[in-house]
DNA sequence: CGAAAACAGATGACATGACATACGTGTCGT
DNA sequence: ACGACACGTATGTCATGTCATCTGTTTTCG
């Protein structure tokens, strides 16, 4: 098997496996993994458009998430106001239920982490980190990350 | 941001676009990703039952891939056949035009691993894929990867 | 001004994925 | 033999993801 096929396989089997892992630490919540991105999202960086939200997500590459905030929306986890100057602009921002979930996502999302960490332990972590960036860096999603890891909220975080 | 929590959103952003560098290249030959890793799969390991194929399979963690199954059989590229003596298996094999995509699917593949193969010039491939192994032999799917890596058919293959 | 173009968001359609549950078939114990 | 159980597969449901297309709003420009 290629080198390269097989980075592509394991990426797509960690992905999978990871995402399963989170989403049975969210489920208590009520939330998804790609909700609790939102939410993590609209925390750090203040109001947003939907489509400035959509260029911070990591999941949800192509178009607007608008779906994925409908839930958040139903829930009452977030609000959706509209820009009073351009109306086609979306206001996007946490209720105050929703920044009371994200402190408990924050946990379910640290009980992954640490589980992350223990498979890790041992492992050329940076090296690893470095190839990772390298590609990622190519494609949008990638640069969304790349925004958030520059972005000063996202730097003060913990 | 914790090392291991930029490795998860690294890894999900590279499945992500990997995953849509795939889907373009597919499109053309009318599959999918994830049908394109059964034919592969079915192509690698003879005839399989639905369970079986689910064990090699990266994609489709959970449940028995019978949706996935449906599809192309609807499109005359697997065959669907019953054990004889156990009528509860399924025989699932490639047809002819199903062995004749195979053909353009690694074409396509191919395609997108030579992007790659660009992206990760220059970085430490080998730590890397040995620290995604150390992840991914953690959970099923990984499994799936590692039966599929010892296997004698694959390891024949170029 | 007023029509066309540009832009933000919403929606329709389709294929995954994941979980739970239902169905059909074979096996086992008595 | 036959009823309970186990097992393989199928199906219902929900939430993504992706692409294409539609709608409403604002800007641009003749």
């Amino acid at each position: 098997m290629k080198v390269v096929e097989e980075l592509r396989y394991l990426v797509l089997a960690i992905q999978r496996e990871g995402n399963r892992l989170l989403a049975a630490e969210l489920r208590p919540l009520g939330i998804t993994p790609s909700q609790a991105e939102v939410l993590r999202v609209l925390r750090d960086h203040g109001p947003l458009t939907l489509n400035s939200l959509g260029g911070l997500l990591v999941c949800e590459t192509g178009n607007s998430p608008s779906r994925l905030v409908d839930r958040l929306v139903a829930q009452g986890l977030v609000k959706r106001g509209v820009d009073a100057v351009d109306r086609r602009y979306l206001a996007l921002s946490l209720t105050t239920k929703g920044r009371a979930l994200h402190r408990r996502i924050v946990t379910a999302e640290n009980r992954l982490h640490r589980t992350m960490h223990d498979l890790v332990a041992g492992q050329a972590l940076d090296e690893t980190i470095t190839t990772l960036r390298a590609v990622a860096d190519a494609f949008p999603a990638g640069a969304a990350l790349a925004r958030r890891r520059d972005d000063h909220h996202f730097a003060q975080e913990r």
